[in-house]
DNA sequence: TTCATCCGTTCGTTTTGACGAACGACGGTT
DNA sequence: AACCGTCGTTCGTCAAAACGAACGGATGAA
């Protein structure tokens, strides 16, 4: 497939406006200089930076060497990820009946989304329900990704397929999802939170 | 305090040679170029850039501009972040009786700590389990903070003071960790899932 | 063997990002 | 009023990033 889109996460790449990481930093620089309280001229100073190229870089002008960058995620004391994405936080309720189910194969394994990976952060947060039967196995994802499970009814065996760890309510795994995994329900009606982790 | 650590994440700073990430991203852009199969020259064509650009910049020599980074992001199919962290997955297991306790003000609240925010990821996962008595009142967090809480067994009433929302077992919410916020238990052993995402 | 590709590196040229000085605007003192 | 300091922007200069052509080496086909 050809990748005319930013890097990253599909997602937000749909949502931000594509191609144009130039106009994204320059808004986030912005914002987090502001966030800091900081002036421009201090900031640059601090930065080691001309104030020049600051005053550019956040009017959209420019094209910033790594370097400067760099200079700049130090003193704003922001990640280069918070760089790239905005924010948005609001209060959202998902009953336990409702949401989008998301992996439904037989009956016996449901998999609600609760929170889809939005721009800024780089993890899916899933609800799942489990009856006994076949193990749920899943394909190794991308590389990197890592999983975490708390179980809050029922018990399970979770984990990289070979070494699975039979769990119990409010048992906690963590393990590589770039690998064959699985979740096997060993009770009715078991319960757990999945969120999967990319790098 | 001072800044003179490279950004992000404290942890992958002391990880990384400090302050150099130009090393780093050489060392990635190499890697994830194999990771693609893919020739040198090809993804130079394929990025737009001139292959002796992409040579000095796989060789540490040079000092990228976010243009050239962001194709070569595009074509290789990579987040931003994962040029600048290693990768490194386990797994692991916390029972249900184990791990930091963060939180116990008093017996009736505990907060334990399942995965700390590491470097290339900005959440604390947190396991709850509390007792109806008082509500646990949250000062605000640092501004963009999100919370996500899926319960997993009793009932509790949570989210942002004043809109706090009664939550049973599967029910899932989430709220801006900014602003005060509450987290009452409503039956006795009540369970829960928190997960703490900062911008 | 010779020829044809492809690989990755090196070198000279051109484009451009970073710099520093100067600018006008604004707010607080004296 | 005049003066001071700081704000953010604009402009000319210079160093460096990106380019394109040519290179030597490895591989495979004629």
């Amino acid at each position: 497939m050809a990748n005319t889109d930013p890097p990253g996460e599909a997602v937000a790449a749909a949502a931000i406006k594509s191609g144009a990481p130039l106009d994204v930093i320059a808004a986030s620089l912005r914002r987090e200089r502001h966030r800091a309280g900081l002036s421009l001229t201090e900031v640059a100073r601090r930065a080691g930076i001309a104030k020049s190229t600051l005053s550019q870089l956040e009017s959209g002008t420019g094209n910033p060497s790594l370097e400067t960058l760099w200079a700049l995620c130090v003193t704003l004391d922001a990640p280069f990820s918070r760089l790239l994405d905005p924010p948005r936080p609001e209060t959202h309720v998902i009953r336990a009946d409702e949401g989008p189910t998301v992996a439904a194969a037989q009956a016996d394994y449901q998999a609600t989304l609760l929170a889809g990976c939005p721009p800024g952060a780089r993890r899916d947060i899933y609800r799942i329900a489990a009856e006994p039967g076949h193990a749920r196995a899943s394909e190794p994802h991308t590389p990197g990704v890592v999983e975490h499970v708390v179980i809050g009814a029922g018990r399970a065996l979770v984990g990289v397929a070979g070494q699975a760890a039979e769990l119990g309510p409010g048992d906690y795994i963590r393990y590589p999802g770039d690998r064959p995994h699985v979740f096997e329900a060993l009770e009715p009606r078991t319960q757990a939170v999945l969120m999967s982790e990319h790098p």
